[in-house]
DNA sequence: GCCTATACTTTGCATTGCAAGGTAGGAGGG
DNA sequence: CCCTCCTACCTTGCAATGCAAAGTATAGGC
């Protein structure tokens, strides 16, 4: 699976983060091996704690931690309410994109040949 | 239409303008109007401008100027082999991205109702 | 004891979108 | 003639984000 390059995935990935953790309660390092079976590829960690904790400061997601019988604690994050709405205000921004960028690769597909 | 947030947008624009150049011939004016129309909404001309520069340093896209009748210089641009290899490489790159974002999203909508 | 996998954090850099301001031509109204 | 708007381009400086790199720490296998 390709990389997909850093500057494609700016802003996309809080989007993903807050999607992945809509989906029940994870931890960082469970995120990025989640991401990695969606086809984002290997976001680093270096990309991916400091925006959980980002998120977590601007009450997005809340955390706790719990032991873990297989090697160190793990911060378990769930989303908020502010978290609930974060998503309803990214997916149609989201799909507004898409869509915009779907019809110039449609477009080039026809004309190509 | 709403406007896409900044950091969606991030990496992706280069694509789009050099899918757009792709189609024919057009300067960076017009280019505004044209994203607009495709739905990515209003992008400001201090996005677009040092953008084509930047593309424009690297080879990517090739400008000739020209006169108008209906007001100051135009700047066109055109495609550069180099671009073509580019959108070559950013379009599979977007559709990985697409789809991964697609999955979580279409979970999301099963799962919320 | 050492290495690997798991798990989280911090610092500093590079890239990119954009607000704000500047320059300038042509057309129309006052 | 001036003022305003639309057209058309450029530059400076700031903010946001991804990430490399380095550090810390637990558990299990050799």
């Amino acid at each position: 699976m390709a990389k997909i390059p850093s500057q494609l995935l700016k802003g996309t990935l809080e989007g993903a983060l807050l999607l992945i953790i809509a989906r029940g309660e994870t931890y960082g390092y469970a995120v990025q091996t989640t991401l990695a079976e969606l086809g984002f590829g290997t976001v680093p960690e270096g990309t991916i704690y400091p925006l959980l904790l980002k998120m977590q400061k601007q009450g997005l997601i809340a955390a706790e931690r719990h032991a873990s019988k297989t090697g160190p604690d793990r911060k378990y994050y769930h989303l908020t309410a502010a978290g609930q709405t974060a998503i309803a205000s990214f997916v149609p921004r989201w799909q507004q994109l898409a869509q915009a960028m779907a019809r110039l690769v449609e477009a080039k597909d026809e004309t190509s040949q």
